[in-house]
DNA sequence: GTGCGGGAGATCTCTAGAGAAATCAATGAT
DNA sequence: ATCATTGATTTCTCTAGAGATCTCCCGCAC
């Protein structure tokens, strides 16, 4: 007998979790903002708690939720350790010189195989970041020899940027940031952060990742002269396929 | 009142999770044995299955251990994927620039609470990138609030520096930079790679880490004028404990 | 005001049970 | 021998309920 794919709905706890998941990365649950609780859910959607608590700890394991016991479940974005302006503890410097980003895909291609573009309102950590209460967002999912191995998501300053500028790869005539060099807006000074975290299930259902693959996070921003940022880009990369590599001159 | 810190003896599903763990980084369980599943468990504690299950979770969700629907849960244990010799592509380059490198422990200050350095044969990946048959190891572990946190090896090649040169940290008067800048070998390039992978259990015991934390490794090769390699350092780092930062400009 | 106590409400832990879904081995028919 | 089916086993999902523990806020006493 040929079996036909059968198609599963997603359990309950999941499908709660996606919605709530949704909310969180479209800015319309903001950082530090109440989720709704288990008492909630269950009445909601009439199921038990049980259920509820595990939609909760979907969101609680991709680190996008911190519960506070007796109090609630709480939206927990990406917060930079330090930003530009603040005083920074630099333990080695090495002067001027040149700098090479390089991801390593082991000398295989990559593909671009999604891209999607909106103009949102700025979440609360972006708005920060930028300085900016809309903006563009462009999300990216890479993929070498058809695994997808990379996520970026961009944040562009709406009202420095218009949409169509953004659709380009950063670099090369005609990318966003020689859309940015014609308005004066080019950027001169990155800033680069380098994590490494275990991937979230959904995560490494998105980038395929086998289990016990950890994943790299780049968050880097961009600034253009006076200190303006321009753009907020979180990389999200598969360890197994990527090895950065940072190159400069003392 | 004043209230003593009570005891809080930790759930039963934490201490069976603990105990399994205790079994699997120990060695009693092996990389692809079965756990006791969730009867087993259930039988054994005399507990609810969904305790028994909670109790699987934690280890699942620590990528210690895969589940396998209908079958049991697997041991999983890190597994390394690729190593080097594998080419590289640039996907992006930023041109002249000033570049920190910074590793943020939150403030914390850090000491270095093992040193040991030794004259050695290099091996074959160190006499590669060193061109240097014989050289100076150095090991070194740095600990933040008495917790291991990074450990890192550096590498010089014996025909270039003298074994005291390189107790002092590279950077610094005194240091090994300085004392190779003596001899006309001061660095003015350096290379950097970083990955991210999952602990060997050897490792996870050093740096005291909690089980699903990744590791950040962080491969750095100075090179003095002429392209001379002086100092392969391979740090690594408890990437709980560690953001690394790059600032350059365009 | 200030501080303390109590209560409402929230998460956390656990029990007991049951059907669904996937795996795997044994059985049976061809 | 090969293939399909069946049955046992296992994980997965969910229901219903309850006590423990912690937080937060309100009101009361000082």
């Amino acid at each position: 007998m040929t079996e036909l794919p059968v198609h599963h709905e997603p359990p309950i706890y999941r499908r709660i979790a996606d919605r709530l998941r949704d909310e969180i990365l479209s800015g319309v649950l903001r950082d530090g903002d109440r989720l709704p609780g288990e008492n909630a859910i269950m009445a909601e959607y009439g199921i038990a708690r049980a259920t509820a608590r595990q939609a909760l700890a979907v969101l609680i394991n991709e680190g996008l939720a911190v519960p506070r016991r007796g109090s609630g479940v709480y939206v927990r974005l990406f917060r930079p350790i330090r930003r530009h302006g603040s005083r920074r503890l630099s333990r080695e410097q090495w002067g001027q010189g040149r700098a090479i980003w390089d991801s390593d895909t082991r000398g295989r291609p990559y593909t671009v195989d999604e891209v999607r573009i909106e103009r949102v309102p700025a979440s609360e950590q972006v708005a920060r970041l930028l300085d900016s209460d809309e903006v563009w967002v462009r999300r990216r999912r890479y993929s070498v020899d058809g695994r997808p191995v990379q996520l970026a998501v961009s944040h562009f300053p709406a009202d420095l940027v218009e949409g169509t500028a953004v659709t380009l790869p950063d670099t090369g005539p005609g990318g966003a940031y020689a859309r940015l060099g014609d308005l004066g807006y080019s950027p001169v000074h990155f800033t680069e952060e380098v994590r490494a975290r275990m991937p979230q299930p959904s995560e490494a259902r998105l980038l395929d990742m086998p289990p016990g693959t950890p994943l790299i996070v780049v968050a880097r921003i961009a600034y253009a002269g006076g200190g303006v940022p321009v753009e907020f880009n979180e990389m999200t990369l598969d360890a197994a396929s990527y090895v950065l590599q940072y190159d400069f001159d003392a």
